[in-house]
DNA sequence: TTGATATGTAGGAAAAATCCTACATATAGT
DNA sequence: ACTATATGTAGGATTTTTCCTACATATCAA
């Protein structure tokens, strides 16, 4: 039921900047992909194995070519997750916005 | 800019349940976290320490005690960092719907 | 078929995370 | 002051993660 696998998947910085390239460009080979880090290629391509385990990314292959491509859908669970969680920075943000007001009063004074 | 510290602490389930506590329970002492766990009592307070330094949960001393109290604000980065994405799982979504319309559109034929 | 290209997998070194048992510290109560 | 309680920290064993260099596999092009 916890989406273990998809938080531990976006834990590393790496694969984060692996979902977000597919996000804003689209598509890729794994080479392209590769080639945007400072890492092997080999080792881009195990980070790719985990977002897929985590159902991240899906593969496709073309040619000789595997084309990886962003699964948004497990993101809906983390945003599930967070759901419970809002009404407590909702609260927070009521302080903040009461504390402001307080500093207006005496600006005014 | 990036939540990295964020993610890593929440890539721990044992981390997950101790903001969950946090949040369904109210601010408590870190003994009476710690038993609800299958794990020592310095383990839960090296998580707790992990937590803190992502900013996830405050301390404040009472006596001899130190109550833990959930600090949701990081957890809008993640909502945030989510926003991006949105499109995509309503892509998705949008294709599921068109799937489902089809199959009624079999059963009714 | 042969050689080049695209990519995954194996094996292992190094770093990091996890979790434990002492031990240190600080406060409360007697 | 003395003892018990609440909790953090140190040090270390074990596991997991990360990242590398070969190497294997499959496809394309000539």
């Amino acid at each position: 039921m916890t989406p273990d696998h998809v938080f531990t998947a976006l834990a590393s910085p790496a694969r984060r900047e692996l979902l977000r390239l597919l996000r804003d460009e689209g598509a890729q080979p794994a080479g392209r992909l590769a080639e945007r880090f400072d890492m092997s290629r080999p080792s881009v391509s195990e980070h790719l194995r985990v977002l897929r385990d985590a159902g991240l990314v899906s593969e496709t292959r073309k040619g000789r070519e595997r084309h990886y491509r962003l699964e948004a859908a497990p993101l809906m669970e983390i945003r599930d997750w967070l759901g419970p969680y809002e009404r407590f920075w909702r609260e927070r943000l009521a302080t903040l916005t009461a504390v402001l007001d307080e500093m207006e009063d005496d600006d005014a004074r």
